[in-house]
DNA sequence: TTCCCGTAGC
DNA sequence: GCTACGGGAA
């Protein structure tokens, strides 16, 4: 009879789990300490480190009791010292508000301060045996290579796909084994790289394996991530004459030429945006000429998507004190300019404001 | 120098 | 729902 790949995968985990502490305890806080120091460090240096922590502080009451830089120090060495911090009000906060018990909810626990979903998960799984999931990169791994799944770890998709899965194969009566093991063997067994797939207790059920793509799973997202900017863009023109700048080396565009420009990281309401430049420029607040402002216009690049509004200012007051700052181009002279697309397409778009 | 990975913070 | 952060490892 064919048994479950969970029973294999348990069974696989109670001859080989490594001997560690935290593995000897069931007490939430200790859990929580050892998952702490566990995110940021190998497990042979954690080790000494989970040994230090629980001599200085042996329960949730004498940490709540030290101050922080007794924490610090104990914690000295180990790098990540805001989660250092981070505990030590943690453990005030659940002898103040929870009298000293851990709260044995997944969602109170996520509430904590350096408790996110993977700690939070791992404390309900381990200390009080409720089927939460828990996916760090040793369960993405596994799970993706058995499954074959090629949705990339730093997505939401892929973390959510991955999470759905585990759900549906975490077993109520053993969560925190499963979980655990989930993580040992992908430190063990189904490491990155090249694993040593023909020891491997689960190789009948590996569709990665089925399919000869086990080191091409996980996936990694290679294309950097698309960063979203605003771009305020000031076209000034009087008397035949406009306003641009040219860019600087080490950034988009460098050595082209633009115009005088804010940049935003959120999406600004033009008006403002617009009163912003005449304050920032020190440009006469009344107007006498023709005003307009674009709608926004997208440009998409490789690795940013920039998102530009023009405000066109046409027959006002020459702004003297630029002169310093910004260029005075003559309009019949704009083709000597190199410029990005955007603002070619922007001055194709509207031929008649640049006359 | 880049990657890693769980959390903070917006 | 996204990016930034942190600091050791590769």
């Amino acid at each position: 009879m064919k048994r479950s790949f969970t029973e294999i995968l348990l069974e696989w985990y109670s001859v080989n789990k490594r001997d560690l502490p935290w593995r000897r305890v069931h007490d939430p806080y200790c859990i929580w300490v050892a998952e702490i120091i566990l995110q940021q460090t190998r497990v042979m240096h954690g080790t000494a480190y989970y040994y230090r922590f629980l001599k200085a502080f042996p329960d949730i009451l004498s940490l709540a009791a030290a101050s922080v830089e007794q924490v610090l120090k104990i914690w000295e060495g180990l790098g990540y010292y805001t989660r250092a911090r981070n505990m030590h009000e943690t453990a005030q906060r659940i002898v103040r508000e929870f009298h000293g018990k851990f709260p044995c909810k997944y969602e109170e626990l996520l509430k904590l301060k350096g408790i996110g979903p993977y700690t939070a998960a791992a404390i309900v799984s381990i200390a009080f045996h409720q089927p939460v999931p828990v996916v760090d990169g040793n369960v993405f791994r596994v799970l993706s290579r058995l499954f074959a799944l090629k949705a990339p770890f730093n997505t939401s998709e892929g973390k959510k796909g991955v999470s759905r899965l585990a759900g549906t194969l975490i077993p109520p009566d053993r969560p925190g084994d499963f979980n655990q093991a989930l993580m040992e063997f992908g430190a063990l067994q189904c490491i990155p790289g090249q694993p040593d797939c023909s020891v491997c207790p689960l190789k009948q059920w590996c569709m990665a394996k089925k399919q000869d793509i086990v080191e091409e799973i996980p996936v990694r997202s290679k294309h950097p991530r698309i960063i979203t900017r605003y771009l305020h863009y000031l076209v000034w023109i009087n008397n035949g004459n406009v306003l641009v700048k040219q860019r600087k080396d080490k950034d988009i565009w460098h050595k082209l030429f633009d115009f005088p420009e804010i940049v935003t990281d959120l999406e600004r309401n033009p008006e403002r945006t617009f009163a912003g430049f005449l304050h920032k420029e020190r440009l006469p607040m009344s107007m006498s000429g023709n005003i307009f402002i674009s709608g926004p216009i997208l440009h998409q690049l490789t690795h940013r998507r920039v998102i530009a509004r023009f405000y066109h200012v046409k027959d006002n007051k020459w702004p003297g004190d630029l002169y310093r700052k910004y260029i005075r181009a003559p309009l019949n002279e704009l083709k000597a300019y190199a410029f990005p697309r955007l603002i070619t397409a922007y001055m194709e778009e509207y031929p008649e404001r640049f006359m």
